[in-house]
RNA sequence: GGGUUUGUAGCUCAGCCGGUUAGAGCACUGUGUUGAUAACGCAGGGGUCGUAGGUUCGAGUCCUACCAGACCCA
């Protein structure tokens, strides 16, 4: 009769099943953890310790969320908790965005058009709120851990008033500036348009050249290096001739090659690359080239209008190119976005002769009170006069209209607020130097953000924050109806303002009677009606939210967003900052890239790629699209496909297998009762612990406080693949499962897996915060418990480096190791062997390694893996395998000697039935 | 067209200031084990470092051009 030895092996059970189902089961402990108010608790527990504020970048409140929405809120979520265990007070307070265009289209798309502005408010705001709670129920399922009772929305009352608060300041501090700036314009509605309201359709405008004689005519032919120049014109070519009028100058691209060409239209300045096609346009046979230059050599030529007595100069812009035309370019600042631009490189007027009705004001010669459309031929009919009109053509082309009228739009420069870049304000400060210190006092995550921010400041024009719209936070200033200056009281009457928009919200500026603030005073004026850019309203929440809020400060240690945001969010946050307060509101500036396909291509609806979060959650799991996060470079593109996501997996599931075989290995342990003090750990115990505190002091020290989450997953996976499952769990188990359970021995293995098991739970938490919470309460056996309410692992023994030789002697140890496993794996190829065990070496050394291996003596084997290891003192090293002749035990499957010969005990070893029945093996090595 | 940026094995990533046969994990192949078993161990195959030039005694690593992506502008 045979004993069953399997009983007497040390072999245990968990309740962490080695499969996650995590699709499944997480939503059911998110409803219990925020039913423990876990965040709450947490708040409490870290009252008093050091803070990190990472200050939350709030989406857009439109829409549900998709897989960039995820990276963000993940990599978010493994900073505040990786700052929390590090010992951190670190709030996460999430925003939304609420105000501007996008939800006022959806609103209209729902409701119709014609809603009085203030029912449309309300409707703006309730389906804000729609949208916020869809994107709510989304950010909680990815486990992102925040105070989702209470966040914050730029269109609470409160924050509300505090922007209107923040433009205050900026005025206050002199930065605030009127000006005027072209926008689409629709002369049906008397208003300005948004791109987004603008349809393009084909339409039939006249096509001309027209030349500007040149006044400068010594330097034009110095230019050209030509004799004779009398007479030339620079030709341009426009399909608008009513902006003739507002003409200011005529542009050229610096780095383009022009020619002076002779022909029977008369002497002529075009782009080279553009002279035949354009002769051929007019119709012209011959021509000679009298000379050629290239465009900056043309910079500031004096050039005479063609019906106005005055001279424009000759400038160069980067928006000239040789598409279409002559390569010379009309530019009238008031009628395009990039004459305007160009405009004010150079410092000219912008001088819009059109009114709002779309016919000229009163004062333009020639043309007073004709509409644009009415004076394109009458502007043609002064050309001819003039000579100046070369040709004349008709072009069919795609042309902006009105989404409600269906009718041509203008560019018309209207009268706008700015936030002025260059103005100094009356701190003495020039805002672009002061927004460019505060790059240069930023830490940036990756380190060429700062090139990328810096260069959008150093380049950027003046921030036009005001609007024509409805669902926007209104710049709250009265306006003398005469003199268009602002009210003399208008920083007292602003905060006043503010505190009626705290308890009623923007509706109270809306309908606001004048009389109520300005008394009589109220007929001399008009309220603005401009909303604010709603980038001005993201820009402003660290005032609005940071300041506001006890458990935040001033200024945030973080700022996180896609790439996107050098030009949103951290640049209106930057300037709002350094216009208010004088620097940025924030110490570090952390990107991440886009989310694209496997094969690097942007995610789209036509192409087919998209990956939703949802999708991911609910088929694999949070902690997978967690740990997708955390294992990918972000500073770059972030690739995500199904092959991608399987080898996540693969990695999850090496993972949680270790936790598994940890947990199971632990649960007859209990720490207070059963640890083995350090001095009195089996040597390979301490080499494991070193290796664990190592990897723990790397991860904690270096790569968290640097935000390299994927070196760290890296580095947590090899360590569980090579470290623990290839060498030391491996060797271990014969220890836990032999030896008597309360052994010396085997308590000492334990105490080594208990430590690494916290350590290695705490480190991935931040990560994996499913899967580390459910690990850490079958650890410690309390479903009250999470690793949040912890501070990264504190183990017993000496500092890394104080065990130098010991890791030492252990690597060297192991490199003999895997030689070891080649010369068994040769005997096994040729079918002399199965199990390791089943061999026994004699192995031949010198030197320190002699030392090494002769130190562990008979358990050396155990080290190894085989049942018998003989060593031998000599110069070379070597390694010889043979399969032992021996029987295998029944219970540790070492091939032993002395195997059955033991009475009461069958087919079994005298190791073993010395673990059974007597004082056990003592494991001093291994 | 401009600014910033990426391109190393099937996948995710290392590779510092240029220097021996380009590394790791996963995947893959073979195999062992059946006391981590829809798991674990062992061994192995796999890369002209986006392409083409150049600098250098020597380049994945520096320079130039090009190709293919990404973000923001125009």
């Amino acid at each position: 009769m045979s004993i069953d030895y399997r009983k007497t092996v040390n072999l245990l059970d968990t309740p962490f099943p080695m499969r996650g189902d995590l699709a499944k089961r997480e939503p059911a402990w998110l409803k219990r953890w925020t039913e423990q108010q876990r965040y709450q608790k947490l708040r409490k527990m870290a009252t008093g310790r050091p803070k990190f504020i990472l200050h939350d970048g709030p989406p857009y409140a439109n829409g549900d969320i998709h897989i960039g929405h995820a990276v963000n809120k993940i990599l978010k979520d493994i900073i505040v908790r990786s700052k929390t265990l590090s010992g951190f007070d670190a709030p996460y307070v999430p925003g939304w965005d609420c105000h501007g265009l996008p939800i006022e289209l959806m609103v209209e798309k729902l409701h119709g058009k014609d809603i009085p502005a203030a029912k449309f408010r309300e409707l703006c705001r309730e389906y804000a709120h729609e949208q916020i709670a869809r994107q709510k129920k989304d950010f909680i399922r990815l486990g992102v851990l925040g105070d989702w009772d209470n966040p914050y929305l730029t269109m609470d009352f409160k924050t509300e008033a505090d922007i209107v608060r923040t433009l205050g300041k900026i005025f206050e501090n002199g930065y605030l500036m009127k000006g005027e700036k072209p926008v689409h314009w629709c002369i049906e509605c008397g208003s300005a348009l948004a791109e987004a309201e603008v349809e393009y359709e084909d339409k039939t405008s006249p096509a001309i050249d027209v030349g500007f004689r040149v006044v400068d005519t010594d330097k034009l032919a110095a230019a050209f290096a030509a004799a004779n120049v009398d007479g030339a014109m620079a030709v341009i070519w426009t399909t608008t001739p009513w902006t003739l009028p507002a003409n200011q100058a005529v542009s050229v691209s610096a780095k383009l090659v022009y020619q002076l060409v002779e022909c029977a239209k008369g002497k002529l300045v075009l782009a080279k690359d553009l002279v035949e096609a354009t002769m051929k346009r007019y119709g012209v046979e011959g021509y000679t080239v009298l000379g050629e230059t290239t465009g900056d050599k043309l910079e500031l030529l004096r050039l005479a209008h063609p019906f106005y007595a005055r001279e424009v100069p000759v400038i160069c812009g980067d928006h000239v190119t040789t598409d279409a035309g002559t390569g010379l370019v009309h530019t009238a600042p008031a009628h395009g976005l990039e004459d305007f631009q160009v405009g004010q490189a150079y410092g000219i007027p912008v001088d819009n002769p059109v009114a709002d009705n779309g016919r000229y004001k009163s004062t333009t010669e020639l043309f007073a009170g004709l509409s644009v459309w009415e004076a394109n031929p009458k502007v043609i009919e002064v050309l001819q006069e003039r000579a100046a009109l070369v040709h004349q053509d008709k072009l069919f082309h795609s042309y902006p209209h009105c989404w409600r009228h269906k009718t041509p739009i203008i560019f018309r420069a209207t009268p706008q607020w700015f936030i002025g870049m260059d103005k100094t304000g009356h701190d003495g400060q020039v805002l672009r130097q002061r927004a460019k210190q505060a790059v240069d006092s930023t830490e940036f995550f990756p380190a060429w953000g700062r090139a990328r921010l810096e260069a959008m400041i150093g380049n950027r024009p003046d921030w036009c924050v005001s609007r024509q719209r409805n669902w926007g936070v209104p710049m709250t200033f009265f306006i003398h109806k005469e003199s268009g200056e602002l009210h003399p009281r208008s920083a007292e009457l602003l905060e006043q303002v503010a505190l009626r928009i705290e308890k009623q919200g923007i509706e109270a500026w809306f309908s606001l009677d004048a009389a109520e603030l300005l008394g009589d005073d109220a007929a001399n004026y008009r309220k603005l009606t401009d909303t604010l850019d709603v980038w001005f309203d993201s820009g402003s929440t660290h005032f609005a939210v940071l300041k506001q809020r006890a458990e935040l400060a001033w200024p945030a240690d973080l700022y996180l967003e896609g790439s996107d945001q050098h030009r949103g969010w951290f640049q209106s946050s930057l300037l709002t900052g350094c216009a208010t307060i004088g620097r940025a509101p924030y110490q570090q500036l952390l990107t991440h890239g886009f989310v694209v396909d496997g094969k690097g291509l942007k995610m789209s609806k036509s192409k087919g790629n998209v990956v939703a979060p949802q999708k991911v959650n609910d088929s694999l799991g949070a902690d997978i699209l967690r740990l997708w996060v955390a294992s990918t470079d972000y500073s770059g593109e972030l690739a995500i496909s199904d092959e991608i996501l399987k080898r996540v997996t693969e990695s999850y599931r090496r993972l949680r297998n270790t936790l598994r075989f940890l947990l199971a290995n632990l649960s007859d342990f209990n720490p207070m009762e059963h640890a083995v003090p350090y001095e009195r750990l089996s040597e390979i115990d301490r080499y494991a612990l070193m290796m664990a505190k190592e990897m723990q002091e790397k991860i904690t020290g270096e790569l968290y406080p640097r935000y390299a989450f994927h070196h760290s997953v890296q580095d947590i996976v090899n360590y569980c693949s090579e470290d623990l499952g290839a060498f030391y769990l491996d060797i271990l188990k014969d220890r836990l499962y032999t030896t008597a359970a309360d052994s010396a021995a085997r308590r000492s293995a334990q105490t080594a897996l208990y430590h690494i098991t916290r350590s290695l739970l705490l480190l991935l938490s931040p990560i994996l915060c499913f899967t580390a919470d459910e690990a850490w309460e079958v650890l410690l056996g309390s479903d009250e418990e999470t690793p949040l309410f912890h501070v990264w692992h504190e183990f017993p023994n000496p500092t890394v480096g104080a065990e130098e030789a010991l890791v030492a002697k252990w690597q060297a140890i192991r490199a003999f190791r895997a030689q070891v496993n080649k010369e068994i794996e040769a005997l096994r190829s040729a079918d002399q062997l199965g199990s390791s065990l089943q061999a026994e070496l004699a192995v031949t050394a010198g030197g320190e390694l002699y030392q090494h291996l002769a130190s562990l003596g008979d358990e050396l084997k155990f080290v190894l893996m085989v049942s018998q290891v003989s060593l031998t003192e000599a110069a070379e090293t070597s390694i010889s395998v043979t399969p032992s002749s021996h029987e295998k035990c029944d219970r540790c499957w070492h091939y032993r000697a002395d195997v059955g010969t033991h009475a009461g005990h069958g087919h079994v070893c005298g190791r073993c039935v010395d673990n059974i029945d007597g004082a056990g093996e003592a494991r001093l090595h291994a």
